[in-house]
DNA sequence: GCCAACGTTGGC
DNA sequence: GCCAACGTTGGC
């Protein structure tokens, strides 16, 4: 089982679409790095949901129903999407600030590489985070 | 709104 | 293949 965290603008298509729709094309990724990652993603991996610009919080938890096929919006075959589904939602928002204090959380990719959209996270970092939501 | 970080493009 | 210029992302 994989852990991800992936990023959105909660103006282009925020966590209120995504529990309206029930799941997405994870699409319109046309970074090197993050598509790689979108690749490496298995049914079933968890995938916790982060807002940025005005909320900079994870907010909650979706899972690959889809892994990686051609991209949609586009015809060129470099880019690819994946599926992703409502799961849950947490309780709190678990907030960058917050993300930031945690000894624990220091290494993860949210912090490391701040403009990387879609990053694998560690076990046990993920579990931190859910616990935090609670 | 500003700016740092960083990815991409294009000239050489 | 290097690097400057430029564009975009995202935190503050």
């Amino acid at each position: 089982m994989g852990y991800w965290l992936v990023k959105s603008d909660p103006d282009s298509y925020g966590w209120d679409e995504l529990k309206r729709d029930k799941k997405t094309d994870w699409d319109g990724v046309r970074n090197y790095q993050a598509r790689n990652n979108l690749r490496l993603m298995k049914n079933d991996d968890e995938v916790l949901f982060y807002h940025s610009q005005s909320d900079k919080a994870i907010i909650g938890i979706t899972t690959v129903t889809k892994e990686a096929y051609q991209d949609p919006t586009t015809d060129d075959d470099r880019w690819v999407a994946v599926e992703l589904k409502y799961k849950k939602e947490l309780k709190t928002p678990v907030t960058l600030k917050q993300i930031k204090c945690e000894d624990s959380l220091s290494e993860v990719a949210l912090i490391r590489h701040t403009r990387l959209s879609v990053m694998p996270i560690e076990e046990d970092e993920f579990n931190k985070i859910v616990a935090l939501g609670k």
